[in-house]
DNA sequence: AAATATCGCAACCGCTTTGGT
DNA sequence: AACCAAAGCGGTTGCGATATT
């Protein structure tokens, strides 16, 4: 049997996008929000199928997309968590903010797959050539290592998603509970529009606020989203947490997560990231920050007093060490990259 | 200047997953 | 539980732009 290609209707226009057809879907999505795609064009009066308006949609005209020259804290970013994670990129571009995943993919095709090879790394094990050749006389032990902690990782993500469902259900009941109790006290400064994947709305409609949202996009609540974690933030380190917002609705937003919603809270995790390595401490050594942060990378500890810091044994410290020293490895090969090495990152 | 090769990226294809009925 | 529609996802293709011969 198998499924009827969506654009195999007569008519329906393929290929590149005119900026004429770009600017009836914005306008309509602008308008009336996306809807359902199949319905879209017609309703949009676009000649094509609800998939290639979808697509576009998410690739390229969404507001919140960041187009142009990736950065090289991105290029590390990604040749990082390729090497954890594999070809999944939509994992990759949660922690990529405001990149698609089909862009960081065809930038891996395109550039830092072939800079690796040139290298001499195998952009599929993330392995140097000489690691690979020795790797039968017991230095695949890295590999081995990596690869386990990959497993741990997808199914922390895995995990994370479906214990995220389920919360939502949870406390959407609870918010709806609360909801109908305080109508009148609905909060304000949230935009808690849709968050369900299959619905783009626009916030804040009728207020001024055009800002367009998709499913995974950041949403205005964003920082907030971290405070009960305790995790800071860049504003709130600045300001004031602002408390006229219902705790019950902040928890809602850490706890209210469909699979859209997890990219949402991933986001931010690269932030948080990123406030780890920064040293701020205190949140413990996930396993991504072990892994990502350039303090790990960078600034490895040489002292094994330093190195072993909250490691409780001698093996303990040679599964840390062994992965500290491979992400050395890929750091100082992609920073002492020959030739051309400014333009590299 | 023309022909050819290579590159980069938008878009497509088809399979899988998710959510609703 | 079964079915279906829609969305998500990763691999691949097509084509315009640019570099090289």
């Amino acid at each position: 049997m198998g499924r009827s290609p969506c654009c195999d209707k007569a008519g329906l226009k393929k290929g590149p996008w005119t900026p004429e057809e770009d600017q009836k879907l914005l306008a309509y999505i602008e308008e009336h929000g996306h809807g359902s795609w199949r319905s879209l064009p017609e309703k949009a009066g676009l000649q094509r199928c609800g998939k290639s308006c979808r697509l576009r949609w998410t690739n390229y005209l969404r507001p919140d997309i960041k187009r142009g020259k990736f950065t090289v804290q991105e290029e590390q970013t990604i040749i990082q968590l390729h090497a954890l994670l594999g070809n999944r990129w939509s994992a990759i571009a949660t922690h990529l903010p405001k990149r698609t995943d089909n862009e960081i993919k065809n930038y891996w095709n395109t550039h830092l797959k072939k800079r690796l090879i040139k290298m001499g790394i195998d952009p599929v094990t993330h392995k140097h050539k000489n690691e690979t050749l020795s790797s039968s006389t017991g230095q695949s032990k890295n590999a081995a290592t990596l690869s386990h902690m990959a497993q741990w990782e997808s199914a922390r993500l895995e995990a994370e998603a479906r214990l995220a469902r389920e919360s939502k259900l949870l406390h959407l009941q609870h918010y709806e509970n609360n909801n109908n109790l305080n109508k009148s006290a609905a909060p304000q400064q949230h935009c808690f529009t849709q968050k369900t994947s299959t619905n783009w709305t626009k916030p804040n409609q009728g207020n001024g606020d055009q800002q367009l949202e998709s499913p995974t996009s950041t949403v205005t609540f964003s920082e907030n989203l971290l405070m009960p974690l305790g995790i800071p933030t860049d504003s709130s380190r600045n300001r004031n947490n602002n408390n006229n917002e219902s705790s019950a609705m902040i928890e809602l937003a850490v706890s209210s997560s469909t699979s859209s919603d997890v990219s949402l809270v991933k986001e931010h995790e690269h932030d948080w990231i990123r406030q780890i390595n920064c040293g701020s401490g205190g949140i413990g050594e996930g396993f991504t920050s072990l892994l990502i942060g350039d303090s790990v990378g960078r600034s490895l500890p040489t002292g094994k007093n330093e190195a072993t810091a909250g490691v409780g044994n001698e093996s303990e410290y040679n599964y840390y060490e062994d992965n500290k020293n491979y992400w050395n490895s890929i750091l100082n090969l992609v920073d002492s990259s020959p030739s051309d090495s400014a333009t590299m990152f």
